[in-house]
Formats: structure tokens, sequence, C-alpha cells
DNA sequence: CTGTTAGCGCTTTCAA
DNA sequence: TTGAAAGCGCTAACAG
């Protein structure tokens, strides 16, 4: 293996000087400089990562801690970081939480022991893990969630929009009894949403009613229980707006296995645009989230932040944009 | 931050003894092993992760070098991975080649000089990468396709009876024209899925007929593209298996774009399975891989070959499932 | 502008 | 069984 000494040696100057030539430090007269890199070109140097890791206590590595890779809404987030990341140098280490705090804080711990530079974080209810983060000094961007309590960089979409839209979709459409399955009401994805649903309500005049309102956890179980709940329960919705895309597979499974009519009798939304919404008979409408964008622009933010730890928090919101398709159509 | 220097004086020994105590080397002393833990636990010692891998010139990481997250078939193999790595210890960084050889040899470059522990690769066609992953001594899984020239540990699935299992059922639910949308046929994949096709139609005494086969990318566009080119070519098939999810879909697309029933005039079967397979109307039959257990098995083997380098090279098989459904049934 | 020097914190010979 | 000491390869403070 060949070292900077190595370099510096055949280029007849300092390990220092080849140092600062290879990483842009300083001025370096050209000279030298063209020496050093023709050195290093000929023996064919490769830097060892590990001892400028150790040198400057930093990793090149950023973790992205989400709940779950099989969720396809992270999937494309997470190759928008990986797009950013690999260009700028870094590599990106994954984490699944799965929406479970003792996990995600255990990722925490390993993201500080490892020096990891940046982290980008889905985060879960609770805000230590961030509090944590953020004292261990780490560049943070949260997503998704809003975090309250501790001030990071932060991407959100705007989620009371998007569902409003949706309702307003549905009050559109000829739907008078629009039901909201929706997440726990202690993430904030959930509660936007909601809002945004009765938003709509009330913009149209219509009344908001608590019987036609579920509160779930995200997953297609829950989705499909809530689902089952609001037939039995006599509400009879002909509308649903569902918070997320597992709770929304999981009322489609519902409907289909009681064999009941989308979107007559009735019609569905999903927050969450689906790889397959088009494929699906009816197609389903969506509320598409630019997930590969939240990515690319949380990647962005931790880039800027690395390169000024010092500079004011900011948080981007960006648009969903509503794609009507058959399930919600009459 | 405390040092393994803080809690050698803090125990009174040597770093040496700290250290041989923490990772468990030698026989130390149970009385000086137990001040020794007693004292990195009072100091709230972690010990410095980059300093260990300098020094061990390796890190604690795995790559999974895969093509795509985006595609189902990896996100749960890559989840697989990931439970086995945490748990030992490992964290996990996810590269997406893109099926680009490029982009590959480009990340394994990075591997390489990241000195990370141990990769799980799905290989691209060419196998260079591999063979200088293998040449710069790294523990190398291969994973879901054959590579040539190289011996490694590898974790495979058995496609050839996988595509018979589904041709055969194909051929029994009285389908008699069936076409293969394969993949290039410099991919074993393809190729091994198409043999399997072929087995079933020799073994049920049918002709196999070149025109009902086409080789495309394994692409949602190249099966969209192989689906209207087979009904435009006038060989008129009445069913299609399809050798992988994305060629799938696209060949589904074509299918409802042009309003043309399934199963019925044509039945359709994909290879992998899909997470909404039992979603769509009507359901799609699929050829299921463990995603899941390919990808533990691999981070399995990878455990293995990190403590036993010397180990001769294991590859195993493990089984598909057909899981039949209706777009098959008629 | 360049070189010398001093570590980063750990593991691992080597000698006791 | 234990400790002293060396050094992994790099960067950055300091001196020239």
């Amino acid at each position: 293996m060949t070292t900077i000494h190595d370099v510096a040696r055949h280029a007849g100057v300092s390990a220092a000087t080849v140092s600062r030539v290879l990483n842009g430090h300083r001025t370096v007269d050209e000279t030298l400089a063209g020496r050093v890199r023709a050195a290093a070109e000929q023996l064919g140097y490769q830097p060892n990562i590990l001892a400028r890791n150790l040198r400057k206590s930093q990793t090149n590595l950023w973790a992205v801690i989400i709940s779950d890779v099989n969720n396809p809404f992270f999937t494309s987030l997470v190759r928008g970081v990986e797009d950013v990341a690999q260009q700028a140098g870094y590599s990106v280490l994954l984490c699944n939480s799965d929406e479970n705090p003792d996990k995600e804080s255990s990722y925490v711990t390993a993201v500080l022991a490892q020096q990891i530079a940046g982290v980008i974080i889905s985060p879960s209810t609770r805000s230590e893990s961030i509090a944590q983060l953020v004292d261990g000094s780490r560049a943070v961007v949260t997503i998704d969630r809003e975090v309250s309590d501790v001030d990071t960089d932060a991407v959100l979409v705007d989620n009371e929009r998007g569902a409003q839209a949706a309702t307003a979709h549905l009050i559109e459409q000829g739907y008078s009894r629009i039901a909201c399955i929706t997440g726990p009401n202690d993430v904030t994805t959930a509660t936007s949403r909601l809002r945004g649903y009765r938003d709509a309500l009330r913009e149209a005049g219509r009344p908001y009613d608590d019987d036609l309102v579920r509160f779930s956890d995200f997953r297609e179980t829950g989705g499909k229980q809530a689902m089952a709940d609001l037939l039995d329960s006599g509400v009879r919705p002909d509308a649903i707006f569902a918070t997320n895309n597992l709770m929304t597979v999981g009322a489609l499974e519902t409907l289909a296995e009681r064999g009941v009519g989308v979107p007559d009798p009735i019609g569905v939304v999903g927050f969450d645009e689906l790889p397959w919404a088009d494929l699906v008979r009816p197609s389903l409408s969506t509320v598409a989230q630019p997930t590969y964008e939240v990515g690319r622009t949380a990647a962005q933010l931790l880039l800027k932040r690395l390169e000024n730890p010092a500079e004011e928090y900011t948080t981007i919101t960006l648009s969903t944009k509503l794609n009507v398709r058959d399930s919600s159509r009459r």
C-alpha cells in the first residue's frame, strides 16, 4: 500500500505538502503541486480514509434513519439522498427504526459512536433522539415529520394542503359522507392531514363528524381494521380519505373482501403515491408526495450544514400533487 | 471524551490490559478484568471506532450493492441483510448500481478504499468488479445472479424450477400458446428462467417456439414493449410468463392499454412477488422468491466468512413458491 | 509557501 | 499475565 509518505518522497516534498495539494488546502506552488499530482497518479496513490477519519474525528458517512425501507415512500426518498451523497463523496448508511423508539435510539447511539458526519432522520414520536444527535453536534436534517423542542434543518411536505385537496375533490365528486382514516394523533403528519380534511369540509360548508374519523397506526392492518370498523359501525361512509399508503392498502383490502365497489358506492383517495396506483382496477387516486425530491433536498441541506455549521436553520416545505384516478371519480 | 487511557488509569492498569479485557482477548486476571469493566462502566467509556478501524485496517461496515432500492425485490432483501448485520454489530452501506457496470465499479473502488469489511452484491453482467473485490481480499457474497470465473459464497434461488412450475401451471390451465418475456441473455437469471419455461413445455410434449420468446431488459418499459411486440407480431399468444417483476408490470400495462382481458383471453404469471399482487383485479399470479431470506442467508454467509476466511465457498440455493391467483386461472 | 513535529486512540508485538 | 512502546496514515499547528 502506498502512503502519503511514498508520494512525498517520490515528488521530493514533505507529506504535509502532499496533503495540502490533495485536499486543495492553502496555496501551494504550482510546480510542486504538479510534481505531487504526477507522483500520486504514477504510484496510484489512494488516501487511507480510515487514517483521515481518525485524524479528523469524523467519517465521510451519512446515516438515513427511517422506519422501514420496505415502504415505497422511503425507498425513493433514500434514493434521492444517495444520489446526492455519492456525488459529494459521502456514503449512506441505512437504518430501519421500525417506528420503534428504542431501535431508533440504539441507531442514534451507533451514529454517535461511529462519528458519522450527518444524519437524515424521519423521527419517531419522541424527540429525545434528535436532541441527542444535535447535542452530539452531528449535522441533522429531519424529514417527513415535525419535531418540537429541537431546532434542526427540516424538509416537510405540505400535508395540510394535500389533504385538503383530496377531500375537496371527493366533495366535488358528490360524495357526502367522507370518512378519514388517519394515524396516531401524536404524529404531526397524521394531525396535519386530518386538519386539511377538516378544513376542506368547513370550506364546503359540510359538517365535521367525529364518528367518521378513525385514528389508526399508519400500518396496513390498522387501515384494514379501521375500514372494517367504519363499515360495521353504522356511520355509512360513502368515501374514504386514508392518510398514508399502508392504511390505504389496508382499507382497500377490507373493501375487496366485503365486495364493496369502488368508486361506487365508496370512493377512495389515499395519501402517498404507490408504484402500482395506475395498475389496480379501479386505478387509485392519491396525493403524491415528491419523495425523491424530499430525499434530494434533505441531502442538499445536510451538505450545506456540513459546509457551514453556523448558518440559520431552514425548513423547506414541498408541495403535494393530487393524482385523480378512477377510485374517486363517479 | 474518555479514552482507553482514562479507563486504564482509573482501573490502575495499562491501556493494553483494558483493550484485552474489552475485546475478550487472551486471559486476563479476573480481578483486574473486573476493575477494568467497572471503570469502563463508571466513566461511560465508548471505544473510538475510528481509531480501532485505523489500527485494524478494517471497518465494521458492510456494503450491499444492488441495482436499485426502488425495486421491491431488493428492499426486502436489504432488510434481511440489515437485520443480521445490526445484530452482529455491523452497519450497512447502501449502493445502487443501476445495472450500470461503471457505477458498480466505482462503488467497488469506494468499498476497497473505505476498507469495508464485507460486501453483498447482486453482480451486473461483467465479473471484473467481483474479481477486484476478491483480489482486494474483501469478504464477498454474491446474490441473485451466478458469476463465472470467480469463486465466492453465493445465495441463489432455484430459478429454473420456479419458471418451470409457472409454465406448467399455465399449461395445466389449458393455455396453449404460452409466450415468455425474459431478460438479457447474458444474465443468468434470465437464461435459467427461460430454461425452466422450455423444460416445462418439453415435459408436457409441447413445441418450443422461438417466436413466442422475447429477450428484453428486466425493466418496465422493456416488458411493455415486448408485450406490444408479441401482440402485434401475429404470433397470438394466449398466456405470458414474464421473468421478473418490472417486466410483468410493463406487460400488464400494455394489456390494460389495449383492453385485452386477463386471464381471458390472455393468462399472466410473473416472476417475483409484488406487494400488491393480491390487490390488483384480477389478482396476479407470481413466482415468489424468498427475498428477505436471501438477504438473511447472504448476511449469515458473510458473517461466517469474516470469522473464518479460509473456509470452503458455499452456494446456497433457496426455493421459490408459486402463488396462483386470478390472472392465470380460467 | 513549505517542512517539521506532534498527535488522533487504538491494538499488538515484545520483553519482563 | 501484564506493561511499555511502537505505529496504523493522516492532518494541522507552528516555525521558518
